[in-house]
DNA sequence: TAAAAATACTCCATAGGTATTTTAT
DNA sequence: ATAAAATACCTATGGAGTATTTTTA
């Protein structure tokens, strides 16, 4: 399981498109595909249904988006934060 | 940024080794050292002290490691959570 | 000098791309 | 008919291994 794919969850679920999403996440539409596919059965979880459209979440999905947001929110501030604190601190060990 | 880099870095803050934290890890050390590295490049941060011994957190890792902790936690109760939901629900969509 | 970390390679698994096909409005 | 997702195939990056070389108590 990579952040990366958990990524591209967020980006379909926000944008409703896998196109867009795909964009949005600086990939092509196969890769963000391919990734959420893999993840998917990494997890033996269904996050999309595809036949409606626009793309929507499944129940299951919608049960762990949740938490998909969490871990992705605390990871993008972590790396802001690791990053910043370079800046601001002395490095003394 | 990969969670295996984070969980890598967990594991060498607990065992403080990093031949040890390979062990538990699964991987050479080779490769724990190298991922670490590389993390520590990406972030521009250094989270080991190498020189003393055994080896021990900077004060950079000391300010990062609870971060890392929630993030690598809530992975991996994601990860479980995900897992288990197949085998209790109905996947109706 | 012995234990542990770093490094120099090599390998290969897989993230990512292009092109195409399939599916659903 | 057309827009979007899936798929087949290929490439390249980088995660991981083995072997060896620094380190530092």
């Amino acid at each position: 399981m990579l952040l990366r794919q958990l990524e591209y969850v967020l980006a379909v679920a926000e944008l409703k498109s896998f196109t867009r999403a795909a964009d949005k996440c600086c990939v092509t539409q196969s890769t963000l595909s391919l990734q959420i596919k893999s993840l998917e059965e990494y997890l033996n979880v269904q996050f999309f249904d595809r036949t409606s459209s626009p793309v929507k979440l499944t129940n299951e999905g919608e049960h762990l988006i949740t938490q998909v947001r969490e871990i992705v929110g605390k990871a993008k501030s972590f790396e802001k934060y690791a990053k910043n604190l370079t800046k601001h601190t002395i490095h003394a060990n």
